[in-house]
DNA sequence: CATTCGTGGAC
DNA sequence: TGTCCAAGAAT
């Protein structure tokens, strides 16, 4: 593999951009606020950064100023039943991060008195929280002088190194590289990095006139800077078939139950259903019931597209046992994923 | 180390 | 409508 020219990024130049440009972030403290001393919550940062992974901004800003008012603090959170979690969670996806969310606050409450770690490797020890996570905690919060290498980075580096293997091949050529770069006010030019990734330096367009690292990028001197970071082959996804079956008791209420523990939508509220196969089998109804078939949904996931089966009946509460009946007017309060509500709707409960 | 984990929005 | 992809972690 080619190495890198390990020219260090002009730090100075981001951070004078970002004094200028930082966005407005209800977790964040804005740089003037920071250079006056304050310092952000540990706690609302740890939050915010869990659910800004794989996710974007624009979805995460309702759930987190939600939880923060129902759980104002890691004692509160950690105090908080695991079912109201995933049902808070419910809509933002990779349910995993709300198991672990709620764990994480757990330990710092019970091994730390409820005071997070200050270090990047003191943070990776806590469940959710992973190389990205922890050295993004510890350079906002405490300024630890730790390369922060996110997707925007990546793309970011990508580019300025015109690295001509896919990222995943050379992360740590960049991880290196970037860790010469960090200044002292590590915490702001963690952020800075990220919000130029995400506003100047973004995927599909590059505004590369506003970029205060333009004069040392490399890809800039290209005609399309957005040829990087270079793409590995995709393969198609595989298509997964199904039955879902809504059921209603005489009072019209709707029956859920809860997934496995573990896999896909863990612990999530669902409606009944088949298992999902390459092939689609005949219904095998759960109960007797007048069934009827209301149309497909599709849904897709990152790996396969899943193609469900909707039928709805009214059935004897007696036929089955392993959930709960839920009136349709509380279906918003359930630990629901997209797919299950798209289900709901088909059958007609939209 | 490659795979398995969701979802909604931009284009 | 299909495709891409967003502040990744766990296994």
């Amino acid at each position: 593999m080619p190495t890198l020219d390990p020219r260090p990024l002009d730090a100075e130049a981001v951070l004078a951009w970002y004094d200028r440009h930082a966005r407005d972030l209800p977790w964040r403290v804005p740089p003037a606020l920071r250079a006056q001393g304050v310092r952000p919550d540990p706690y609302r940062v740890w939050l915010s950064e869990v659910m800004l992974q794989q996710t974007t901004v624009a979805a995460v800003r309702r759930y987190f100023l939600r939880f923060t008012e129902l759980w104002p603090t890691v004692f509160a959170l950690a105090a908080a039943p695991l079912d109201s979690v995933l049902r808070e969670w419910a809509g933002l996806g990779y349910y995993a991060r709300a198991r672990n969310l709620h764990a994480c606050a757990q330990a710092v409450v019970e091994r730390h008195g409820g005071v997070f770690p200050a270090t990047a490797a003191g943070l990776a020890t806590l469940p959710g929280i992973g190389a990205y996570t922890s050295a993004a905690i510890a350079a906002i919060c405490f300024d630890e002088r730790v390369a922060v290498l996110d997707g925007n980075l990546e793309r970011v580096l990508a580019r300025y190194h015109r690295l001509e293997v896919p990222v995943r091949e050379g992360k740590e050529e960049l991880r290196a590289v970037l860790q010469l770069s960090v200044p002292q006010r590590a915490g702001d030019f963690a952020q800075a990095m990220m919000d130029l990734g995400a506003t100047v330096c973004a995927p599909r367009n590059a505004a590369c006139l506003l970029c205060p690292l333009e004069p040392g990028c490399a890809a800039a001197r290209t005609a399309d800077p957005t040829a990087y970071p270079v793409k590995a082959a995709k393969t198609d996804k595989p298509i997964r078939k199904g039955h879902a079956y809504v059921m209603r008791d005489a009072g019209g209420d709707v029956y859920l139950r809860s997934r496995p523990s573990k896999g896909l939508l863990a612990g999530m509220s669902e409606v009944p259903g088949s298992d999902w196969a390459a092939e689609l089998g005949a219904p095998t109804y759960p109960t007797a019931g007048d069934w009827r078939h209301h149309g497909q949904v599709v849904h897709m996931f990152t790996h396969f597209r899943l193609e469900l089966e909707v039928w709805s009946a009214t059935v004897e509460p007696a036929g089955v046992d392993d959930g709960w009946w839920v009136e349709p007017q509380r279906l918003g309060g359930e630990a629901l994923p997209t797919l299950f509500r798209k289900v709901l709707a088909a059958a007609g409960h939209g």
